[in-house]
DNA sequence: CCTATATTTGGCGGACCGTTCAACAAAAGG
DNA sequence: CCTTTTGTTGAACGGTCCGCCAAATATAGG
C-alpha cells in the first residue's frame, strides 16, 4: 500500500532515452533529465538511482525498442537481401527525418563511455553482436537464393556492422538523403550478383 | 622582448591531443589537461585561450600530424588499390597496438560535438571531405588501372569514408586484429576485380 | 474515518568545474 | 647594472554538478 507513484516509468524513460541520445551522457544534467521526464530529482533517485543507472535503464530501453525495431527489418523478410535493403531504407529515412539525426544511442555511447566504463561497453558490445547476428543470418538466406554474387556470403556481416556505425557517426553531420543512399548503394553493389 | 616561454607550444598541444583523444572532451578537465601538458593553469590560459580555443587548437594540431599521415598512405603509392590497401592495413595496426585504440579524435569530436557546436561539427566536415577526396583519388587512378571490377569506381568514395567510421567507432571496444581484417577485406572484395 | 506506507517536494551540501588575478621570476634592451 | 616586458605561479572565485534528505502529500487498507 501507500501512495502510488505519480508518472510511468516507460514514458519517463524515454524522456531520458531522448535527453541522452540528443546530448550524450555527460551533457545532460540530472537538472535537463528532470525536466525531460516531468518528474522531479528526489523522484527520480527513488525509481532508478544514480544517474549511471538512470543511463543504464534508458540504454536497455532503447535496445528493446528503436534497436529492436531496426534489426527486426533485417530478419522478418524471407529474402535475405530484401532484409538489408529494409534495414538500410529505414535507417536513411530516420537520418533524414526522424531521430536518428542524433546518430544511434548505442554507438554514441561506445564512443563516451568504452575507456572508462568496461561494464557499460560490454553492454554496448552485446547490441553490436545482436546486429551482426542478424546480418550474418540475412546474408546466408541471400547466398542460399543465389542473391549475392559469387564469393559473398556471411562473412561480410562485419562490413555491414562497420557500414552501419559509419554511417550513425556521418548521420551527426545532417547530410542529406543523397551521400547516405551512395553509401548503401555502393555496400550493396559489391555483395549483388 | 620579455621572458621567454618556459614550454614548447607543440609538445604542450601533442599531450593535450593525448588527453581529449583519449577521455573526449567533457570528461577532460583543465586540471587534467594541465597536469598532462605539465603547465599551470594561468599559462595554460595565457598560450591558448578557454578550454573550447584549447580544444580547436589541438584538433588542428591532431588534422596535420595523426589524419595527415594517415591521407598521406592513401595518396601516395602509385597504385589507387595499394593506396588503400597501406591505409586500412595502418589503421588496423593503429588499433591493436598504437594510439588508435582511443578511435580517431574527429570521430569522436563528431559524435560528441554535432549537436551543440556547429562550428566544430563544420571544422569536422571539412577534414572528413579531405578523407574523401584521397579515397576518390585513389580509386579513379585504381580504376584506370584496371584494379577494379566493372562498375566501380570514384562514387565508392562515400563507402570507403563509412567504413574507416565505422572501424574508428568499433576501435573502442577493443578488438583484435581478425574481426578488423574481415571488415576491410569484405570491402576490397566488394571493389577489386 | 484513521493509520501506515510510498512518493513528491524543494532545497541543501560538498565536490569539482572553468577561469581569473595579483605576486613573483626571468629574459631582453639599454 | 637597471628597467621593461613577458611568462609563471598557485591560490581562490563564482557557478554548476550530482546525490541526498526531512517535511509535506497522497494513496491503500482497516
Amino acid at each position: 500500500m501507500g501512495r502510488s507513484r505519480g508518472f510511468d516509468i516507460d514514458d519517463a524513460l524515454d524522456a531520458a532515452v531522448r535527453t541522452f541520445w540528443e546530448h550524450g551522457y555527460e551533457a545532460s544534467s540530472m537538472q535537463t533529465l528532470c525536466d525531460a521526464m516531468r518528474v522531479q530529482p528526489g523522484s527520480a533517485y527513488a525509481a532508478f538511482g544514480p544517474k549511471r543507472a538512470l543511463f543504464v535503464a534508458a540504454l536497455r530501453r532503447y535496445a528493446e525498442t528503436v534497436s529492436a525495431d531496426a534489426v527486426r527489418r533485417i530478419t522478418t523478410p524471407v529474402s535475405g537481401l530484401q532484409g538489408l535493403r529494409d534495414y538500410f531504407d529505414h535507417l536513411i529515412e530516420a537520418m533524414v527525418d526522424g531521430n536518428r539525426r542524433w546518430g544511434c544511442l548505442i554507438t554514441n555511447s561506445l564512443v563516451e563511455f568504452a575507456e572508462r566504463d568496461p561494464e557499460l561497453a560490454g553492454l554496448v558490445g552485446l547490441h553490436l553482436a545482436n546486429l551482426r547476428a542478424a546480418f550474418e543470418a540475412a546474408l546466408a538466406r541471400a547466398a542460399a537464393a543465389g542473391e549475392l554474387r559469387p564469393g559473398a556470403g556471411p562473412e561480410a556481416a562485419a562490413l555491414l556492422v562497420a557500414v552501419a556505425q559509419g554511417m550513425n557517426v556521418l548521420a551527426k553531420s545532417r547530410p542529406g538523403r543523397a551521400p547516405l543512399r551512395a553509401i548503401v548503394d555502393a555496400t550493396l553493389a559489391g555483395l549483388v550478383a
